[in-house]
DNA sequence: GAACAATGCAAAATATAGTTGACATAATAT
DNA sequence: ATATTATGTCAACTATATTTTGCATTGTTC
């Protein structure tokens, strides 16, 4: 499966997991499982990675097709 | 507070609280306080409604503003 | 004005998002 | 080679999203 686009957008700010779970204010664990798509982030941690990372909902989240 | 997003895409709909639930798989009251602001969905609840509804998680839940 | 549909609200239960602490490993730096 | 940084993973815990049941209220509509 593809590379999550937090993952892009975060080594693209040559971020550390960490360094972006403390700009969203969770921990390294829980970043680790967004990126691997093994986990269902509530709306408002979206948000705020969205924001951190200078992405919109969309640009992070979104999947055209049906 | 505005109203939310979700309630003016439901209502163009002619939908009920109950009809998006059960479209999406929630109970009502699920709906009722994600329409109401006093709730903190999941993403993947988010991806469902945006495409239920038509529409996409910016045009439903992005804020662009701080 | 009774009957019914749509919504709001609330308490108790269940599922799961997110934490904490710890250990293992890979990569890089020194 | 060893110290350090970044990441993966796991078990046990806590917080909260979501359910379930139930009752109250506000329109309709007949």
């Amino acid at each position: 499966m593809a590379v999550s686009r937090v993952k892009l957008a975060r080594v693209a700010k040559d971020w550390s997991q960490e360094d972006l779970a403390k700009a969203v204010e969770v921990t390294r664990q829980t970043i680790g499982l967004i990126e691997a798509g093994k986990y269902n982030p509530t709306l408002n941690l979206c948000l705020r990675l969205a924001k951190v990372l200078g992405k919109t909902l969309d640009e992070l989240f979104w999947e055209e097709d049906k």
